[in-house]
DNA sequence: AGCGCTTCGCGAAGCGCTTCGCAAGATAAC
DNA sequence: GTTATCTTGCGAAGCGCTTCGCGAAGCGCT
């Protein structure tokens, strides 16, 4: 079949009457029926194989594509999946963004479509997305330890994954980064440097507050950790901007000199950098700093902080990739991925 | 009107039989026709104050919301817009992420979705995401100088903007940063700090070579800027990553020693830095460094650098605003702003 | 009172697709 | 040769919404 003539044929036709063929466009071509046509496209029911070279020799002549409304409202689902974006604190967090994009990249690559919003509040305006066939599952980030949207989805029967993980996962698939065993490597090797006393920049308070589990099991972890090691922690919530860190830091500086280690749960350590250089300490001779960060950003940074891995773009790429599986019937109960950690 | 237990009615209906309200159901509520509902929804009909106070009275009991692919069907416009993201490269550049965050934020602002994809290298397969309903209008970034995405949108007639820009602009709705300004005032500000050589760290050569028009504006305003102002020029293509800025401003510093400042359109002032350490220069004591970066990150950085403010959140805002301007005909002809660049 | 004129609610057609159930031919079983 | 069983194509009925055009009122005129 030569395809070359076709393609362009197509290309004039669309230049000419402006709107892409339809399935009744291709049956009549083929010279099948409507239903045919559908059954071809989809292969829920046989067709003789010389039937279905006619319809796939006009799908490949008009290069159809089927309409996607048209299919979410005859088929009731959509190919597409929702994210929520956690709305205020968005622009401050490098790593979510890097999330989005490892999903988007997935989704794009299993031919479905990825739905972008800032999270609303509200869990019942988040199911509507779902229940009104705008998309067929949800990535959920930012998850907190007891999360009501999480029951919402539930109650709705809505297939969903996390990034992150509520404090009881029993069924639910989610993709996290294991904040916990991070936290303990960097207290072990903190430990063996000789540290006595360190410092852990957590998540800022109203995260803890909310519930935000990663936050909650950083600081646990931490204080069990220190505890088991026997060191001194100091637990300090504090937001990424430089200014509140390189305040947090100065005042931690002035009032715990013993303290000769920090570990950070994100950016907070450059507003501890700034602190040390206003005291005359350096890295890492006076001071030594473990950071949670994406190797992107790892990789750009001078100086070169001890980091734990923090591999944002796969996370987002396989909670996409678990979500279509169940979307398609592929999986097999739930899956759950504990990623990164490594220093 | 009670409005409190209404909604915990809706509630449990929705519990119970799992599906939205339609239209028809709102229609049989408040006892009016199917189409009454829709035009009282729509507002492209005057219906009378009576019978419009039951049929929102009926929407509101019910917590009615239309459904999406429906309305697309019927429609023809699917209230959502496509944002394509420039695949491969992706996970390096942040900036490109904080306009995703940005056009989300506007996107669900306005009601409308905002759908993301890689970007498909061929513009055929782009522009089928408008005809086939997915969405209504698309938001381009990468612009090339002469982009052949651009001319198959045009001539599909679907709406569309810009982060960046094209060579020729004329009828063209676009949002991008003044890399041109920017550019001539670092280099206006360097060379009033004496410096008589000045390097510019620009956007990796296979970019230039595809075309990308952020790059070739900052080599062209660069190479003539440097001229009118009577100091030396070194044009460097240079990707984002430390490892490759490092290798390049380390032979640059070898074979020019008289260069004493650099321009950066990114982050390669990281692999700048290590190099000029390596060579025992201090910032900025021995060597300027002037770098086009987003205020979130030059926040974060220490040591501050001189920065070009690059407001990629509100830029992405800027161009999902300007595009669901023009879906929605309030828009009155282009609209091309140019943002940021300020020092 | 009679005329057109506007106002406003209604029914129905249809957007492009999926899917059910039928019917006609082919195949197998007795 | 007849009946039971597949196979396979077809028509038609929706999915939930928008929108066209009709017709029944309501209005101000002469």
């Amino acid at each position: 079949m030569v395809k070359k003539p076709a393609r362009s044929r197509a290309r004039i036709a669309l230049m000419s009457d402006m709107r892409p063929p339809t399935m009744a466009q291709i049956a009549e071509r083929a010279g099948v029926a409507l239903s045919t046509v559908s059954y071809v496209l989809s292969g829920k029911r046989t067709v003789s194989p010389e039937i279905r070279e006619r319809v796939l020799a006009a799908v490949e002549e008009l290069d159809y594509r089927p309409h996607g409304p048209a299919r979410a409202l005859a088929s009731g689902n959509s190919h597409t999946i929702a994210l929520f974006l956690p709305s205020p604190r968005w622009q401050l967090i490098p790593v979510q963004q890097t999330f989005v994009a490892g999903a988007t990249q997935e989704t794009s690559a299993s031919d479905y479509a990825l739905l972008l919003s800032t999270s609303p509040a509200d869990p019942e305006t988040m199911a509507r997305v779902v229940e009104l066939g705008r998309a067929d599952g949800v990535i959920l980030m930012e998850t907190l330890a007891h999360d009501r949207r999480i029951e919402r989805l539930k109650a709705g029967g809505h297939p969903f994954t996390l990034i992150g993980r509520t404090a009881d996962t029993t069924g639910i698939s989610f993709v996290d980064v294991d904040t916990g065993a991070a936290v303990e490597k960097g207290l072990a090797y903190l430990a063996e440097l000789g540290h006595r006393c360190v410092a852990l920049f957590n998540f800022p308070q109203d995260q803890l507050d909310a519930g935000y589990n990663a936050a909650l099991i950083a600081r646990d972890v931490f204080e069990e950790a220190t505890g088991a090691l026997g060191i001194r922690g100091i637990h300090l919530p504090c937001s990424h901007p430089a200014a509140e860190a390189f305040a947090v830091a100065t005042e931690l500086l002035r009032t715990e000199p013993d303290c000769t280690a920090a570990i950070t749960t994100g950016w907070q350590f450059t507003g501890l950098l700034g602190a040390l250089r206003a005291a005359d300490l350096h890295v890492p001779d006076d001071f030594s700093i473990v950071s949670v960060i994406e190797a992107q950003f790892a990789e750009m940074l001078t100086p070169a902080l001890t980091g734990i891995e923090w591999p944002a773009f796969e996370a987002g790429r396989l909670a996409a990739e678990m979500l279509i599986e169940q979307l398609t019937g592929r999986a097999t109960g739930e899956r759950q991925i504990l990623i990164g950690g490594e220093l």
